[in-house]
DNA sequence: TGAATTGTCACTGTGATCGTTACACACCAT
DNA sequence: ATGGTGTGTAACGATCACAGTGACAATTCA
C-alpha cells in the first residue's frame, strides 16, 4: 500500500519551530532539512493550520510559527490533521451479502479494528511536540531555546 | 500509512474456513464470498501457507484449509503474515544530519512510533479467527460448526 | 485417463504520493 | 509607494504498490 511519510515530516517541521527560539520559519528552510520540497512542506504547514496547530507570517522575514505551545500539540492531532486514509483498508468491494461469511464480517470485524485503532492513537496522544523537542535537543547535545541558524 | 485490504480479506477467508465444517474450500469460492479473484485469493494463501497459518489440497474436490485450531491463529499472526509495510513510514529521502533537527528526529520519533505499533498489535493479538468466527455466526444467527454451500 | 484445483507468472489499470514549475496574493523593509 | 520576500494553491508528471485478469505448468482425486 502505497504509504505516506506526511505524519513523520510534519511531526520533523513542528519540533523544529519547538527547537528553534520563536523566529518563523520558512518552508524552504524546513524542505531543506527535512529534504524535501517547500512546496511538500506548504502543504503540510497548509493542513497544520487548518487543525490550528501553526500559523503563518507572509512577507519578508516571514515563515511558519506554532499556533500554540510544543507541549499543548499531541503527535494525535498533528496525525488526525496530515493523514486522511484510514488505518485499516475493508474490503476494496463489499463482499458478498448473501454468504454467511461475506454478510456479516465486517461488522464482526469492526469493534476489533476499531480497538487497534484507538489502542494505537491513545500512544500517539501521549507525546508531544515538546516531548520530541526535547528528545532531539538531548540526542543532539544541545539546550534549549535554540536560535535558529 | 494504511494497510491494505489484504488483511481483512485474509481474516476473511479464514473465517469462512473456520465457519465450515472443516471442508476443504476453494479459491474461487473464497473470491466470491469476498468479492474478488480468485488469483488474489491464492495470493493471500501462499502468505499464509507460508506462515503455518493454512494448507492446501491439490485436485479435485481439494481446497484450502485451516492447518491450526482457529483459536489458536490471532489475528496478529494474520497481520504479520500478509503485511509487507511498516506501520509508520519515514521520511523518503534521509533527512539532512547536519541539521540540529535533521539529525536526530527520526531517532526521537522511534520509541514513539514502536510503542504505538506495539499498541496496535496487542490488540490484535487479543482476538483469533475463532473470535471472529463466533461473532459471524452470532450475526448471521445460525450455529457453528456450519456446512459448507 | 481425465477433470479439477492450486501455485505462480506476466501484463494492465487505478489510485496515492511526491517532486517540480508556475503564478497570484500578502506583507515587510526601504 | 514600491520592490523583494515568502506563502498558498493549482497543474503536471514520475513513481510505486495494490488489485484484477488471463494463462499455464504441476499436482491430485474420481
Amino acid at each position: 500500500m502505497p504509504t505516506s511519510s506526511r505524519f513523520v515530516v510534519a511531526v520533523h517541521a513542528l519540533a523544529a519551530m519547538a527547537v528553534g527560539d520563536g523566529a518563523p520559519l520558512r518552508s524552504e528552510d524546513l524542505a531543506a532539512s527535512a529534504n524535501t520540497s517547500a512546496v511538500v512542506i506548504r502543504g503540510l504547514l497548509s493542513r497544520l493550520h487548518q487543525a490550528g496547530l501553526t500559523g503563518s507570517q507572509l512577507g519578508a522575514g516571514g515563515g511558519a510559527l506554532l499556533a500554540k505551545p510544543a507541549a499543548r500539540i499531541r503527535l494525535l492531532d498533528v496525525y488526525a490533521a496530515v493523514e486522511d486514509t484510514a488505518l485499516f483498508t475493508l474490503h476494496r468491494m463489499p463482499p458478498l451479502g448473501g454468504c454467511a461469511v461475506g454478510g456479516n464480517i465486517q461488522e464482526a470485524l469492526r469493534p476489533v479494528l476499531d480497538g487497534a485503532r484507538a489502542a494505537m492513537e491513545a500512544e500517539l496522544a501521549r507525546v508531544t511536540i515538546a516531548d520530541i523537542a526535547a528528545d532531539v535537543a538531548r540526542l543532539g547535545k544541545f539546550a534549549l531555546p535554540l536560535r535558529r541558524g
